[in-house]
DNA sequence: ACCGGTTGCGGAACCGGTTGCATGAGCCTG
DNA sequence: CAGGCTCATGCAACCGGTTCCGCAACCGGT
């Protein structure tokens, strides 16, 4: 395994202007920089990565942590942040982590010491814990927005609101909307969009919830769908809407349309209802992207949010 | 940031002995050892990792290859693997690759130079391809073997091949598989175990596909699995299966059984409806300790292969 | 009392890069 | 032509652990 010492020998200089000549080429002479790059590429040079870390005070790592990997929301994110690190050289590892309990930001301390910085997903708990677990590390809030920290967000709420007036305006009279998970900001966001699109509308809305996203909660709120004899419904999460759908075809209920992702609609045919998607790659992405754009900064930036339209169709 | 010398100093002992105290506590005396550990404990001391690595010349990372994030069967597989990585003071990176090309090797090679080994998770593509992936760092297989080399994987195909007996005994006679991805390897060993277990029994079975793991295949699945007036139908995967169910559903067709996991089985209370259930965690966790014997050991160590019992309700 | 053998510890080299500082060559300007 | 600059480069320190090696103290045995 060649060292960098072994490419300063083969293009006859010393370890620094090698050192120079590869990381910082506009410090060494460009007659020099390509000797330098030959000898490299000729010895299948590849930088000993904890040794430049070790050097510059860096891990090269940055964490994601996201509450679950069984829904299908987080991981197309994971995949968006992954691609766009390993563009920048980085590596990404991933942390299972609800940060409802103090107990978590402990954990993300722990993780603090080996890694440059996190991409926060959708964490939960109160402002106060996402605080001082972002305390330790520069952090990249994704879905959730947090008064002084930057965040991504999907702007699913003011979808969720268009989507209950498509539904209005198809005629329907009694709309249900099926919570996500306790304490989820989005959930708060999208009920407070959804009531604002209902309101005026003199449509019967009803909220069911809160209900984890899962297929086997979707199933569940199946009886009070009926109950409420709601001809439309608007689900947190495609998995519940799965189980809702699931089980309403199941009771023989076909006269209830559920709104869910494009490709489910699409897929089945069901002509005029509503989908919406979220593009959590690019979620991942531009998330990524913050988060390389703080590492950068000398000083500490001002915080943004970038909120990223949510299609619906 | 306190470092080793930092705790030694605390300890009033030198770096090395401070370093062995920590590290192998076997080679220092019980009442040094506890006093270095009372310091580092008081100085909240954590090892800097890239100069470990450096100094030990191993990166402490493993990566964890799958083809996709979007299919669940992948995701508990990473959560378990994780989890035992981190027992071990390991991280994981993850790397979204399908080893069909050869392209995909040099990706790996990449990579290779970062991590200490590989979980490669059901790789496609020739055994070839896998093994020259497999040749840079040491690797464990998942859901997959190929000869000479270390594999965990489900046993699912017995546990389909039992499936279709049971199909056999509940009285269904006309019987649908369908297929998974093209070149999967889980996919060939299922066929041949559903043969044979179909084979004596007189029952005719029909073999569809190959089909990606997808929702929308399963719905597309439909049309076949009715023109073959199945009564029982067999899919490779969860989300092949949800998709055929629901869109069976949609068409009215009630009378075909579709085996699924657990879960969903329950949760619709879908009764008698055989279910299967890949524990992907404890695939993930039997992988990566697989893998933590073959970075401990000294010599190349022989093969093995892991097989998982997969149950069947 | 002497000796070979353990045991616990410290000194220092080392892993493989990065970077501050010094040096010297070459150039411009007055 | 001298003084001052810039630019390219090398030397060496450094990041923070790990580990080889040697030394000294201490053990039991004869």
């Amino acid at each position: 395994m060649p060292t960098l010492a072994d490419v300063a020998a083969l293009a006859g200089v010393s370890k620094a202007t090698a050192s120079r000549a590869l990381g910082r080429p506009d410090l060494a002479a460009p007659e020099t920089v390509a000797r330098v790059r030959a000898a490299a590429e000729q010895l299948g040079f590849v930088p000993n990565r904890a040794a430049t870390q070790l050097a510059r005070g860096r891990t090269g790592v940055v964490a994601v942590v996201v509450p679950t990997l069984d829904n299908t929301f987080f991981t197309p994110i994971i995949g968006g942040a992954q691609a766009r690190a390993a563009d920048s050289g980085m590596q990404l590892t991933i942390a299972v982590h609800s940060l409802e309990h103090a107990a978590q930001v402990a954990a993300v301390e722990q993780l603090a010491h080996q890694v440059d910085g996190f991409l926060l997903t959708a964490p939960r708990g109160s402002d106060e814990i996402v605080r001082a677990a972002a305390s330790f590390k520069p952090t990249v809030l994704i879905d959730r927005e947090i008064e002084g920290m930057t965040s991504v967000v999907a702007d699913t709420a003011t979808a969720f609101g268009t989507l209950v007036n498509r539904f209005v305006e198809m005629g329907h009279e009694r709309i249900v909307y099926i919570g996500g998970p306790a304490g989820s900001w989005q959930d708060r966001q999208r009920q407070a969009a959804i009531r604002a699109a209902a309101g005026p509308s003199g449509a019967t809305l009803t909220m069911l919830g809160p209900h984890p996203s899962t297929f086997a909660a979707g199933v569940e709120t199946a009886e009070a769908v009926v109950a409420a004899r709601a001809t439309a419904v608007v689900p947190y999460a495609t998995s519940i809407g799965l189980g809702l759908m699931f089980a309403l075809l199941h009771r023989g209920v076909r006269d209830v349309v559920v709104s869910s992702e494009r490709m489910i609609v699409e897929s089945l045919g069901l002509g005029d209802v509503p989908a919406i998607d979220v593009d959590g790659e690019k979620l991942g992405e531009v998330a990524m992207d913050q988060l390389m754009a703080l590492l950068g900064e000398r000083r500490e930036p001002s915080p943004t949010t970038r909120r990223l339209t949510v299609p619906i169709s």
